[in-house]
DNA sequence: CCTCCAGAGTTGACGTGACAACTCTAGGGA
DNA sequence: TCCCTAGAGTTGTCACGTCAACTCTGGAGG
């Protein structure tokens, strides 16, 4: 058979170390933002998209589709970062809620963390990358993006 | 300065597409588990480690050392676990908590969903994977999951 | 005009993951 | 003997993420 039906033993110990690389990488980050700026990296994700719009206020499905997350995902991560008044919804005169932007505290909390975010980044990712692994990982994570989302929109 | 304040613009593009592919492929394989077999990945993991035990029977501090997990983390994804019979805590007579095992359901699961597993695995990791991509993205792993894990032993 | 429906947005339930606080017990000195 | 501390294991709390079900509104078409 060309395909066998298990992996090889050096297939798995690459699997796991990469998806245990992954893993610790971007608990690292994750910890580093709350401690140094007390956001989590969904809130940072939110905020940065929000900052990066012109005006500085979106519909949520807007949202939704920039993050590519579903649309209960960005509700729910809303309410809470409206209570921790990051954010504030915007309402028409019936109540219904039309927009989404940052409140003062919220956009202190990006430029804030944006840079510190980066620079760890840096340090954790780049800073040990050599060049070719730099290729080797964009070239598989392109193909990779590239070969799901095609998968998704024939299984659709 | 050698030491930029923030990303280039290539390597921000890359950082994005690697989390993203990160994302979709573990999404996806978490959604297949959970189709084809009816267990999360969280719960397999369990399974496996608890599978290649040789008696099939493990202290909780031994599987969280194996799965690299918080003692906590273990705990509560053992409730769980059985509540859905799929292991099972033994007691000393004291009533005291001592050791987890499998069950019938819980090693049957296993056995059917790791074949599937390590097919998926294979369809979406390495058969889009060239051999010097295999080599890169290894080699990073490793250095990765080294440095940060020393770290953390030097952190503590 | 009325109905129905597609899309926007929310909510609830549940599993997952991190962190801190707690209980219990065995073992090691004073 | 008694204390007491280290380790095992649990529990509570909170944030995150997914799925399904729900509400509301603005049209398109009868």
């Amino acid at each position: 058979m060309a395909k066998p039906r298990t992996l090889e033993p050096e297939q798995w110990e690459l699997w796991n170390s990469w998806m245990q690389a992954q893993r610790l990488l971007t608990r690292e980050l994750d910890r580093a933002l709350q401690r140094d700026h007390g956001i989590s990296k969904a809130e940072f994700s939110v905020l940065v998209t929000l900052h990066r719009a012109a005006e500085g206020r979106m519909r949520v499905s807007e949202l939704a589709e920039s993050l590519g997350w579903e649309k209960s995902r960005v509700a729910h991560q809303l309410t809470r970062m409206e209570n921790r008044e990051l954010v504030d919804r915007t309402e028409d005169r019936s109540g219904r809620r039309i927009g989404v932007g940052l409140t003062a505290k919220g956009r202190d909390s990006v430029e804030d963390a944006i840079l510190g975010h980066a620079e760890n980044i840096r340090r954790h990712f780049f800073d040990t990358l050599a060049p070719e692994q730099a290729a080797a990982i964009h070239a598989w994570s392109r193909q990779t993006v590239d070969r799901i989302e095609a998968r998704c929109r024939e299984g659709a």
